[in-house]
DNA sequence: TTGAAAGCGCTAACAC
DNA sequence: GTGTTAGCGCTTTCAA
């Protein structure tokens, strides 16, 4: 491991302390030095040492986002806005996958404690919430997708509840009043919200909410598929499905599909999330596209804020989601709306 | 930022020494010294400042694996593999999202030559050849799904030629003639490969290879699709499309649906991956399947080797690929075979 | 505008 | 078994 700054400083005839002011601060050196300091640089093809950096400085200038899955359009979509964000500020942005393991996500924040990075982003968060509390005042923090109800952590999310009952007023809209949910695993907040919004919508509009039109998915393909098979059994079947995500949507499709059904014609699917798949999918899937890129961006904006330590003014951001219609609820299609970021990328 | 570790030597009576130890080898100190230290350390709440480690032992447990793109299935599945393998040895797996930027992939090797990872694995390369052996020459790196040709670069990869081969070969052997194919974009080898592997069934089996059957795409879903409509313009049409990868697969369906056209009975398509939708898409893809775990843990193995300075035995490995018979090419289903790992991670 | 020098917190010879 | 101590390469006062 070659050469060192002392080395440049050696032969370039200044001391060590220029080489560094050269490197940072170059304003404040004479011109002469500066370019006879550069050249020997590149002449040494010197590399700083960027532990010894970081180990001085006390940063590394490196932001880590914590996803639970790489393989989901909708983090991705996430990220693209932090990265963006990221780079405009000097920032590189590296990921930590915990694949749905919370010990992974215990295991990154060892990272952010032992100062590797400098501050985080977690996209969903099963850790303790007051652990996650007690972290977040100590170190840059911000939580997008998901908040903690009551505590004051920096984070960025959708609204939810009426996300979802803007879904299935929709349904109701165009003529349904058996509409089922399949949920996401009922202990994540998220799931309930988005039971909640569906039976905000239908109480809004006088329609029972029978238990037996809702069953509890666990946001897998295999279960939105299981759920519609156990939803087509009961006596009365519903005429619309709301699924709360994208994949489940597809397996509630795949099911009607083999039951002899047409979707939309004989059963109408909504699902949320817009996944790429989801416009690629036969029929094309009516969904709840939220505002990925924001997000990203906004989360980052806050982390950035945290790092340079200026107060935040608003702790908690909700941002707004489309409704997109496509062919699976039967309505006519609204697709223009779709923002082209998150269109086609697969 | 807190408790140091001579702190906690002043509190335990010991000398810093004691304490590195005791966190390092902790077998080389008296018992009882080890746990008035480790109770030291817990009444502080010691956290070793890392970023000192890491830059005394010019070290950092961290390895660092860049992606092209994040939300691709294939890509995750190998990931897996590093992961599983880089825990069993006490590394951590961060990644770096290229977007499918050649700049930011020579960002993100800036890390690696500045030691603020011990190593790295690229998932698909385009940057100089030339460049990425003289950075394998000094360090730790590891290419996986590609290899270059001639250089001695450790590599995982896949035989893409032969592989693609079968693919065709099954078209032909239940009864296809006049097979079609959608390539990827033929500046990339992997490209030019899975051509070469069409080309060798076809001409294996005395059937013309017809230049107006050959469409280039750029491994996106519309690329497939709109390359498929150019196929079933021209004059005598196919009977069977073998496309690049899965993405254009499912355009080509998508296409052929809408010319109403059914797959697999009017017209038989297989693809090339199986990423996770292929298995939900209607009609279930046919296509080929990538050891993407054993390509991960392959990877990562190389690279500890490199890392612990073992001399590698051989550099370039080509592991085998599956092909998994669905619905779309109107075989029968070979479906079993697929292994359960990569099934149903969507 | 530049240089000297004191560390940053930890590890690992080396000595006892 | 344990302590002393010399750095790792860089940044940043402070003084000139």
């Amino acid at each position: 491991m070659g050469v060192k700054m002392r080395d440049v400083a050696k032969l370039a005839n200044v001391s060590v302390a220029t080489v560094s002011r050269v490197l940072h601060y170059p304003e404040t050196v004479k011109e002469a030095t500066r370019k006879k300091v550069l050249s020997v640089i590149a002449e040494l093809n010197y590399q700083p040492n960027m532990l010894a950096r970081q180990f001085r400085r006390n940063e590394t200038n490196i932001i880590l986002v914590v996803v639970p899955s790489i393989m989901n359009t909708v983090f991705s979509g996430i990220i693209e806005g932090i990265e963006y964000e990221a780079a405009r500020h000097g920032y590189r942005v590296l990921l930590g996958n915990t694949n749905r393991k919370v010990e992974n996500e215990y295991d990154l924040v060892e990272l952010l404690k032992q100062k590797q990075t400098d501050g985080m982003i977690l996209l969903s968060e099963r850790m303790d919430s007051n652990y996650i509390k007690s972290l977040s005042e100590e170190y840059p923090l911000v939580l997008a997708t998901a908040y903690i109800e009551g505590l004051r952590v920096p984070s960025v999310s959708i609204d939810n509840v009426s996300s979802s009952r803007e879904a299935v007023e929709h349904l109701i809209r165009i003529g349904h009043k058996e509409i089922a949910h399949i949920t996401g695993p009922l202990q994540f907040a998220i799931s309930r919200s988005r039971y909640q919004g569906y039976k905000q919508a239908l109480m809004q509009n006088n329609i029972e909410v029978r238990n037996m039109l809702v069953q509890e998915g666990d946001f897998t393909f295999e279960s939105g598929y299981n759920q519609m098979l156990k939803l087509m059994a009961i006596e009365k079947t519903p005429t619309a499905i709301f699924a709360a995500n994208d994949e489940m949507a597809m397996g509630a499709v795949k099911a009607a599909k083999e039951l002899g059904l047409n979707v939309p014609r004989d059963i109408a699917v909504v699902g949320f999330d817009n996944i790429s798949f989801s416009s690629i999918f036969d029929p094309a899937l009516t969904t709840v596209a939220q505002p990925l890129f924001e997000m990203g961006q906004k989360s980052m904006k806050l982390l950035l804020q945290q790092i340079q330590g200026v107060p935040l003014l608003k702790a908690q951001y909700i941002l707004e989601c489309d409704f997109i219609v496509r062919e699976s609820c039967g309505g006519k299609s609204n697709e223009k709306v779709l923002n082209k970021k998150s269109s086609h990328n697969l």
